[in-house]
DNA sequence: CTCACTTTGTCCATCGACTGGACGAAGTGG
DNA sequence: CCACTTCGTCCAGTCGATGGACAAAGTGAG
């Protein structure tokens, strides 16, 4: 096992130094005073951090506040838009990207067609959105967040397997970082959607979370204990190729019944088509629901279900309060998320059950995005300041 | 969210003064020099550590080594009977403890019949308990530590449910810390198995790890990132009241059909009695599997096809690749494991579960008590297990 | 308006802890 | 016997947190 590394000076430094840009960012406006009493932190240590941000630009002075009996407070924030973050979505039919600043806000976007490129085609394109979505950017680029469907190891940026795309062991995150010479961060696409979800929650946010993503594919994203979870292989999440029916449908993974043959958008719709006779997407059966029709509610209660049993047995396992589901799929709405819930609070063990919160997540089209960018963010805000 | 403390000297200090211990713990014999080359702290440092640690006791200089073309070394080595825990097993009938060294070993243990007391009875039990364990022990005690059934919540020391004992929200650990004027620490039975495995592992010891206690109750234990998860009502692991089947029978816990109902002792003695026609114990089922019977084959298969879903689940969920199986059930040996594997091999996401260790414990009586132990030692040693 | 009292932010001396170079002790090999 | 290593320690240097002191800038009572 790898021994942890050794404690510097450099270190403690580093620490401090992020816990004062922590305490702005969530507390701010704030005094170099009330930081200090908020991080136990002397007021000199506070002084010396603070007049390096004030050098870096990240943190700036915005005037004085009131005074409470004495002299008048300067108030210090956090400067959103001194560093940018770059975040990639590499969804199957298209590439977005869009640049954010400090607080996740998308301060321009680009968005590409696929069109069926794959392999080194497929890279060639990431580079061509990367230089559109940075061409004429002023503020330091602190790094670029990619979130893509499939098994990615974050720890090395590589991307071990993309079926759609064809790409098989691609060190995708070194490959860019060498290109723009920063950092690069690279995660599946439900895991980006989690770190969205934990990272921008602000006031609620809590340090263990489950972010569900279900459209094509069901895939989730752990965090736990305020950071992403990835497992020895880097395949913590991967839900959709659960086996929950023994007699189900043969899934693209090879295997039968797995749970995105019961619970995914492919398996909706074409239940829909044989309910109908004829082509039905989504967006009909969120409309049959809508009327009322039973053969839609039907189709809703059985997805919904299914995806309740199987969170009843993530809620067993981890006992997490915060579940967030996202993607397509949560179009269907209240009869789809009502059996989501049945079934998830009538199966885990009941004390657990009852504190869970299953919700429908707010940003629909640009969580991957904002979740890409936000491993940058919280490292920069946690992290060194480049200097 | 609770804003993470500010780093001082004595901090770096205390880190780097545990990180000389645990290597000097998993590496020695082990010279000053070596430890600053494993370390990367310099020699003066590491030196100067030393000084402290031999004036504690916790490290010892057990004579030179050879000399590899200068001076001979000065070996050094963890006194593993310098320090002292108590570990207790707060079980259903019984409730046991031992006085475990350093590398826990077990030095002495005392086992008190619990005879139906419950509530204050059963707390003046576990005074009694460790009165007995204390008398007489000479080297400093780092602390207690307590494995009990039940929902725990370790960061608190208190037991938030115990039913056979009758403690709802029993400040245990509070209540003995205050008594013997040691550390506390209190955890489940599954949760203190599963840091059994992961201190005392050794050489093997890797971050992630699950322990799958399977006697009356089913429950795990999780080790993530080298630390035990609790989730967010200290209830992670309970997956033995996860509603596997419908149709079940009726669990304790009052529902239908929990993972509990099908692959417990008590489902499987009572499907043995049913299938010989009398009494059977697990005892009885292990000795007719060896004979070939094929109702005993049967029902080992079933139990651990069950067990083995459950598991499937996790990988997918958690991509966990050692999984660690415990408790009386593990009797039933190779059909039963054999049944294990294939279920949670086949059913979970192919990559994933090619990469999967599921084995059988080795120590299958005294981990609860080992583990409980495991909690302190590591803290000596620097290992933080609970986050 | 004055004066006592707070509060803020900075300066300075101090101290704790890691660093790197030097040195004697103790060993090896030609 | 001597050149060369390696080990452990000593010492001066530096980084960074600490606590006290102080000027600046505010409040409020008389």
């Amino acid at each position: 096992m790898a021994l942890p590394t050794k404690a510097t000076h450099q270190q403690t430094r580093v620490h401090n130094e992020r816990l004062v840009v922590r305490t702005v960012y969530d507390l701010g406006p704030i005094s170099r005073a009330d930081v200090a009493r908020q991080t136990g932190l002397t007021r000199t240590t506070v002084s010396d951090v603070v007049t390096g941000l004030l050098v870096d630009g990240v943190v700036k002075e915005i005037g004085r506040g009131p005074s409470s009996g004495g002299k008048a407070p300067i108030l210090l924030e956090v400067d959103q838009d001194s560093r940018l973050v770059v975040g990639l979505d590499l969804g199957e039919e298209h590439f977005a990207g869009s640049v954010v600043n400090l607080r996740g806000e998308i301060r321009r976007t680009v968005e590409l067609p696929v069109a069926g490129r794959d392999g080194d085609d497929a890279v060639e394109l990431v580079f061509a959105l990367l230089d559109r979505l940075l061409a004429g950017t002023t503020a330091p680029l602190l790094g670029i967040g990619i979130g893509t469907p499939g098994l990615v190891d974050s720890r090395t940026g590589t991307i071990r397997r993309a079926v759609n795309l064809d790409w098989r062991d691609l060190p995708l995150g070194t490959i860019v970082a060498d290109r723009y010479g920063v950092p690069v961060n690279v995660a599946n696409d439900s895991q980006a959607a989690a770190l969205a979800e934990y990272t921008y929650a602000g006031e609620g946010r809590v340090p263990n979370l489950i972010a569900i993503r279900v459209g094509r594919g069901v895939g989730a994203g752990l965090i736990l204990r305020g950071a992403l979870f990835q497992g020895d292989g880097s395949g913590a999440g991967e839900i959709g190729h659960t086996v929950v029916d023994d007699q189900g449908a043969v899934c693209r993974c090879g295997r039968r019944g797995c749970l995105e043959t019961v619970a995914g958008m492919r398996a909706i719709e074409a239940r829909a088509a044989a309910a109908t006779g004829g082509d039905a997407d989504l967006g009909a059966v969120r409309a049959a629901t809508v009327e009322g029709e039973p053969w839609a509610l039907a189709i809703a209660d059985d997805a919904g279900a299914a995806l309740g049993r199987a969170i009843a047995a993530l809620i067993g396992a981890l006992d997490i309060q915060r579940i967030v589901l996202l993607g397509p799929v949560t179009a269907l709405g209240e009869p789809w998320l009502a059996a989501v819930r049945r079934e998830a609070r009538s199966r885990a063990l009941a004390p657990l059950a009852d504190e869970v919160d299953i919700s429908v997540g707010r940003q629909p089209s640009n969580v991957v995005i904002r979740g890409a960018s936000a491993l940058l963010v919280a490292r920069e805000l946690g992290l060194s300041l480049v200097r």
